[in-house]
DNA sequence: CGCCTTCTGGACCCCCTGGTCCATTCGGGC
DNA sequence: GCCCGAATGGACCAGGGGGTCCAGAAGGCG
């Protein structure tokens, strides 16, 4: 999923402990950027707080910030699908779908402001073509299982069959989407979980 | 609504030519902010794209950067909710509705990636408090408005005594602003208009 | 053990950008 | 026409930020 390695120019080698501190650096770097927003956040505010120097930032992101930005786009990415799991691969009962609306939900009132999704959709995604393109699959994948979904629960005949699967799995997400980025203004979680309960209620029928 | 001069600090009197220049340099920033960006914009760049020097703009704007944002924040939240009237004050019948929905639709096809919506919740509203308070106070206004058509069709009788009108509201508003969002990161309007459709086929029951 | 590559530290550079200053022009009221 | 505050031009400044360099430490492998 992550890749690594195809778009960002070739790194050096790299042995155990150079990708662990590839790693730190991506990971700190994420930290630093939900916690700070990414415009704020500078080169050596990460080398701080992950403990690196300057050289070592650009050993491994030859190219720099923008292919650190890139390298922590993917990282987020991969993290927003990861914590709705192992609810989103499995919607194919009511069951199921209250549980995933419950740790969405719960996921975003812990992290608040501080979102991996929020700082993708905000800065990221308009530092660098690349990094918009990690966004645009993100969103892509994240349809597609709730998309999958649906289908599964209409074969079963617990949706109507009348009700598309890609529309509404598109108005899921955007309210998702949506609700995430009001909370991110507004640090309300009301919308986020209108969004969701009344997507899933028209689902319901 | 628009309040100019209160959280701002004291700009100097402004004959009519003041007024003017200023309100060059604020519509001009914006275009700017939505053409390249808020980051990747600078004062000279504005001073550029409006024809006028960086003195007139500390002239205007005293406290720099930070507050021509707040101005050009206020500017686009204004446009948001004024590109949608005057069908969004009155969504008192369900063709109001459907014009306001290709209303909607219409404006952020023909505006594509670069709207004011989007600055505002991307980039703005990271750059300042006080931006981030203006596009709190637009979702306000903007939620209310569509809440006030809910109540006033279920007053009719056209929608169902059961549907809760701010929660509904809030679920609509979270679908347009992600609809948006997506189409900021992936230049599709797919989402927007299920979001909407999706969202008023509810209302409808 | 010895060698070569990777890894790390930190000093250094340069440009860009927000912001300042002052001198000049403009323009409206009397 | 005079005068004073508003409006404008443009040179200038300081700091910060991304990016470079080289020398030395560390660590795998024959």
């Amino acid at each position: 999923m992550c890749d690594p390695g195809s778009v960002q120019s070739r790194t050096p080698k790299l042995t155990a402990k150079g990708r662990a501190t590839r790693e730190r650096i991506v990971a700190g770097a994420a930290a630093e950027f939900r916690a700070r927003g990414v415009v704020a956040t500078t080169l050596d505010d990460i080398c701080r707080a992950t403990a690196t120097s300057k050289s070592q930032l650009f050993h491994y992101f030859p190219d720099g910030r923008e292919q650190l930005l890139h390298a922590v786009a993917q990282h987020e990415a991969d993290r927003v699908l990861l914590d709705q799991e192992p609810f989103l691969s499995d919607l194919t009962s009511w069951a199921a779908w209250d549980a995933w609306r419950d740790a969405v939900v719960a996921r975003y009132r812990e992290q608040g402001t501080s979102c991996p999704l929020g700082v993708l959709t905000t800065s990221l995604t308009r530092s660098t073509p690349a990094s918009q393109e990690v966004t645009a699959r993100l969103l892509e994948q994240w349809q597609r299982k709730i998309t999958d979904g649906i289908v599964a629960m209409r074969e079963q005949g617990a949706i109507a069959a009348d009700v598309e699967p890609e529309q509404t799995g598109a108005a899921l997400l955007a309210g998702i989407q949506g609700g995430v980025s009001i909370l991110m203004q507004t640090g309300r979680l009301t919308h986020l979980e209108a969004a969701l309960d009344v997507g899933i209620a028209a689902l319901r029928g």
